[in-house]
RNA sequence: GCAGAUGUAGUUCAAUGGUAGAACACGACCUUGCCAAGGUUGAUACGAGGGUUCGAUUCCCUUCAUCUGCUCCA
C-alpha cells in the first residue's frame, strides 16, 4: 500500500479530469471546484449507490427532492437565522477569534448565558465586565461582527429587505416541512425515512482542504420518523447502516471510526449524535453525521408554522410527534474518501509499479474500456463499443501499445478492459481483464454486458 | 477574517535583471500487437495588475489562488 500525500492526491485529481479549481482561467474563485468528465462521473455514482441503499432496497424510505429556496419562516424555526449566526470578535494584540457568546459564558463560567442577547448587549457586558482575551489577556477586541453562514439573495428584481430569501444551508428542512405531504401521499406507516440529495450552501468562515469544505456542496440526507422511545433503537441501526454500505462499497475498515458525542458536545435538543470520520491524508476528518435529533424539528416548525405535524397512530389511537434520526453526509467528503481510499501504487517488480485506482465496480466512472489490439480493429471494437455503451459508461482507446491502455485505466479505476484481437472476427469472443487480478478471460461479446452488470453489485 | 508558507508547460522540477530547459504525460506519422517497446515529429508555462529599470519570470508593491494553524462540522 502506497502512503499518498494530500497534495498528491489534489494533483491525481486534477492530472486525470476528477477535480479542476473553479473559474480557473479567471485566477480562479476562491473554494470553489469543477468537477470533470470523471469526476462527475464517479460523484453520479456515489449518489447513485447511497440512493439504492436508502431509498430503493429499503423497505422504510422513500425520497423526494426539495427546493433550494424556502420560505424564510423556515430558517426562523430551524434556528438558522438566529442560531446559525456566531457573533465573532477578533482580539487586536494577539490576532485570534472568539465568539462573543462564548466568552461571556467562560468568563462567568456559565452562570450568564448571553442567549438571546443582542451583539450591543453581549458588548457592553464584556466591556463592563473587563472579560479579557483567553489567550494573551488584553482587553482590546474589535466590534462584534455577525458571521450568518447562510447565502443571502432577493427573490423578484427588487433589491429591498422584504424580498430577501436564503439559499438553503442543509437540505434536512425540505423532508421536515414535506414530511405530512411525504406521510398522506405515500401512507406510510411509523417508522419511515425520507431522503434527499442535493446543493446546499454555507458561507464559511474558513474553507478549505480541497473539496473537504466548502462553500458550496452537496448533502445526502435522511430524516427518520420512529415512536418516541425506539428512537434510540433507529439510532444505533442506522450506524450500522451507514458504515455497512462504506464498506460494502470497498472502503477499507482500519481507516474509519466512530466518535460518539460526549454530553456537552451534544445539541441541547439531541440524546445522541455519532460522526463516522475518515483518516484522510490530513488527518481524521467527519464524514457522515448521525443524530437523534428527537421531535425538535416537526415541533419547531409546529410551533412556527402553526400546522399540525403530530401522527395518528392507528393501533395505539393517539396523536403524537414523531422523533426523528438523521444520517446527514457529504458528497464531496465522500468522493475525496473514495480517492484517497482507493488511489494504490502497485509494485510490479523492481523497476515497475502501476498506479491503481481500486474502486468498486459501482463507483467507477467507466465500468470497462474497449480496447482494439490493433487499430485495424476498429470496426469491430466501435460494435463492441456501440452493444456496451447502452448499458453503462464505457471508454474507448485505440492509442499506444496494449499495455499502455491497461496502465491508464488502472489509474483511473476502470474495473475492467475488453480486447478485441484478430480472432475476434471469426469467434465472435473478446477478452475481458481484470483491473485487480489482472487476469483474462476470453468470452462471447454477448456474455460481456451481463458479467459485467454482475460485477456492479455491492 | 488573522498569522505563516507557496505560485514556472497537464504533472514533477530547473535556470536566469537580457523573452525559459528537462523528465514524465499528451497529439500526429511509421513500426509493433496482450501488460508503461522503438523511431521521427508537434503543441503547451513564468497566477493577475502596477512600479523601479534601456530591459523584470527574476527586485518592490498590490491582488488572486492554494496549503498549514485559529474557528467550524456534511
Amino acid at each position: 500500500m502506497a502512503e499518498f500525500k494530500f497534495e498528491d492526491i489534489v494533483s491525481y485529481a486534477k492530472t486525470n479530469g476528477f477535480v479542476y479549481q473553479g473559474s480557473e482561467i479567471y485566477g480562479g474563485l476562491s473554494n470553489t471546484w469543477d468537477f470533470g468528465p470523471l469526476g462527475v462521473e464517479l460523484k453520479n455514482n456515489i449518489k447513485k449507490a447511497w440512493w439504492q441503499k436508502f431509498v430503493q432496497e429499503s423497505p422504510y424510505n422513500t425520497g423526494i427532492q426539495s427546493a433550494i429556496l424556502m420560505n424564510p419562516k423556515v430558517w426562523e424555526a430551524s434556528g438558522h437565522l438566529g442560531g446559525f449566526s456566531d457573533p465573532l470578535m477578533d482580539c487586536k494584540q494577539c490576532k485570534t477569534r472568539h465568539r462573543a457568546d462564548k466568552l461571556i459564558e467562560d468568563a462567568t463560567n456559565g452562570s450568564v448565558s448571553p442567549e438571546g442577547w443582542s451583539n450591543e448587549e453581549m458588548m457592553q457586558y464584556i466591556k463592563d465586565n473587563h472579560i479579557a482575551c483567553p489567550d494573551c489577556g488584553a482587553h482590546d477586541f474589535t466590534e462584534i461582527r455577525q458571521f450568518n453562514l447562510m447565502f443571502k439573495t432577493f427573490q423578484g428584481v427588487l433589491e429591498d429587505a422584504k424580498n430577501a430569501i436564503y439559499l438553503r444551508p442543509e437540505t434536512a428542512q425540505g423532508m421536515f416541512v414535506n414530511f405530512k405531504n411525504v406521510q398522506r401521499t405515500t401512507r406510510k406507516k411509523l417508522p419511515f425515512g425520507i431522503c434527499q440529495f442535493g446543493k446546499s450552501f454555507r458561507n464559511e468562515i474558513t474553507p478549505g482542504q480541497f473539496i473537504f469544505r466548502t462553500r458550496e456542496f452537496e448533502q445526502m440526507e435522511m430524516e427518520f420518523f420512529c415512536q418516541p422511545g425506539e428512537d434510540m433503537k433507529w439510532y444505533e441501526y442506522w450506524k450500522d447502516y451507514c458504515m455497512n454500505w462504506i464498506i460494502a462499497l470497498g472502503g477499507k475498515k482500519e481507516n474509519f471510526r466512530m466518535r460518539e458525542h460526549s454530553k456537552e458536545e451534544l445539541s441541547f435538543y439531541s440524546k445522541g449524535t455519532c460522526d463516522i470520520e475518515y483518516n484522510f491524508p490530513f488527518g481524521w476528518g467527519e464524514l457522515w453525521g448521525i443524530a437523534d435529533r428527537t421531535d425538535y424539528d416537526l415541533g419547531r416548525h409546529s410551533e412556527v408554522s402553526k400546522a399540525d405535524l403530530t401522527y395518528f397512530d392507528q393501533e395505539k389511537n393517539e396523536k403524537y410527534l414523531p422523533y426523528c434520526v438523521e444520517p446527514a453526509v457529504g458528497v464531496e467528503r465522500l468522493f475525496l474518501m473514495f480517492l484517497c481510499d482507493a488511489l494504490d501504487e502497485e509494485k510490479l517488480d523492481e523497476n515497475d509499479s502501476r498506479q491503481v485506482l481500486r474502486l468498486h465496480p459501482a463507483l467507477a466512472p467507466y465500468k470497462a474500456c474497449i480496447l482494439p489490439l490493433s487499430k485495424k480493429l476498429n470496426p469491430q471494437a466501435e460494435e463492441v463499443f456501440a452493444k456496451l455503451s447502452k448499458k453503462f459508461m464505457v471508454e474507448y482507446d485505440d492509442a499506444g501499445s496494449i499495455g499502455k491502455r491497461y496502465r491508464r485505466q488502472d489509474a483511473i479505476g476502470t474495473p475492467f478492459c475488453i480486447t478485441i484481437d484478430f480472432e475476434t472476427e471469426n469467434d465472435g469472443c473478446v477478452t475481458v481483464r481484470d483491473r485487480d487480478t489482472m487476469k483474462q478471460e476470453r468470452m462471447p461479446i454477448d456474455e460481456v454486458a451481463a458479467f459485467i452488470e454482475s460485477k456492479l453489485e455491492f
